[in-house]
DNA sequence: CGTCTTGTTGAGCGCGATCAATGACGGTGG
DNA sequence: CCACCGTCATTGATCGCGCTCAACAAGACG
């Protein structure tokens, strides 16, 4: 773990790209110099690399500048369980305020860094900006809608339809952090999106070409192209969103 | 659904017993009764009745008075899962706090009452308390952890497993409130079970017949007796918790 | 008493797990 | 540069846990 601690431009919230997903949402210019204060050091991860484990004492809570990690969770006889992959603007570590220690382990994926948010702190500043308080509620909150959605996938779906609503999940936090979503790298490995899912890395990968073969996707490797994503949607069995929205105004 | 707006002693939070499972821990009994100026709605649930539904617009977040509620999160399809059981000092409503509507929906399995929480004010007094906002978000914080314990039992654990660390999860909660905790009525059907787990009623109630088999429970209809608490933490894959505070201090 | 809902138990099947072999890369050293 | 190796992914063959279908039992209720 490589820290950084470092006061050039591109580290402030302020001028942060992520500004739009990550804590800074719908905050005045102004309080988000206070926020700059806060946040002043970043962690440098390569792959592999742990920023928390289960059991350290929470000190802070961090933001993805660049790069993805995955959250798990693990059993003492050494099962574990991929609890969630997280791109540039999410928030990790949540899951310490609780008990004062983080009940997951954070790993990255690929290269990538963290903003240190020194949680302490970042309270007191949350009582002083209210709209940072009320930013910080809605990730807690959001937190809460993606684990039970994924709790739907992994209690009712079928193996198919956790892959399709996973690809699908995927391209549309890709798609809202302005990357390209019908075609990018999976980060993750077989072995992560089958324990993400609780299915066998082996039907994985059988379900990725049945998807490829019905001319749903082309993979290869870990590059994937979704090309017929309504099919995807229909087979996850929820509706496109976006044809929701072209729709609405047709009727109303 | 039927609202009491009632000023009884019984609907403070400065005089209600669950004070030290609910919002008021580790605050202050002049502060606890801003709460209480807060806190005066209740809402009276008949067994079968929803407290709120997917889309409907947050307004408040709520606290169980008594009573037991599930909440479920459906498809479009028609299938349903229940994300969790919900026990008296517990907050409810807090996926609503994202978008602005509720994305799950709570409905009560037995006659309930729950404390009406305006998220406003709330918000609002939360950053004039600096322990009342400390507990909300170790409440959220925890409200995670136990998604996620959900989500290692649904993608990592047999169903045995998984029906196990689910009578052991709901034992562990109601011993944590004073209730009796291994012997109880199970508030819910096999069904709501089932979905729960992510296993089928059936599979649901061949697993209970044979842990009464086995001598680990005992069971007629919905109540149950634990006879052997760690046979069952062994069959889920953990270790008893009370047995590890008990030999911590020999080894240290 | 019959009816309806809820839970239990049995029999057979199928989805996805498991075991096994092969293929595709990527890195490393000769 | 290619040969070698380790890791990761794909594909096939077989097995078994849990699903499905079905019949029956036990309460709950009018």
């Amino acid at each position: 773990m490589n820290y950084t601690n470092s006061d050039v431009p591109s580290g402030k919230c302020s001028v942060c790209v992520l500004g739009q997903f990550c804590l800074p949402v719908g905050i005045s210019p102004s309080d988000i110099a206070k926020i700059d204060t806060l946040v002043k050091e970043r962690v440098h991860l390569q792959k592999g690399e742990s920023l928390y484990r289960h059991g350290d004492p929470l000190s802070a809570v961090y933001s993805i500048r660049f790069g993805t990690l995955k959250t798990e969770y693990g059993l003492e006889d050494g099962r574990q369980q991929v609890i969630g992959f997280h791109l540039p603007g999410e928030i990790l570590g949540l899951d310490g305020i609780g008990d004062g220690s983080y009940q997951s382990e954070a790993i990255a994926l690929e290269e990538s860094e963290v903003c240190i948010i020194r949680y302490e702190a970042f309270e007191d500043l949350a009582r002083q900006i209210p709209e940072l308080q009320k930013q910080f509620h809605r990730i807690l909150s959001r937190e809460l809608t993606q684990d039970q959605r994924h709790l739907l996938s992994l209690g009712s779906l079928r193996a198919e339809e956790r892959l399709a609503s996973f690809l699908l999940n995927l391209s549309q936090r890709l798609a809202a952090r302005g990357y390209l979503n019908n075609e990018f790298d999976l980060r993750m490995s077989r072995v992560e999106i089958g324990s993400y899912l609780g299915i066998q890395i082996e039907t994985v990968s059988r379900m990725l070409s049945r998807f490829a073969e019905s001319g749903l996707i082309q993979i290869k490797q870990r590059h994937i192209k979704l090309i017929d994503v309504d099919g995807l949607y229909q087979l996850a069995g929820i509706q496109n969103p976006e044809r929701t929205v072209q729709i609405k105004p047709c009727v109303s």
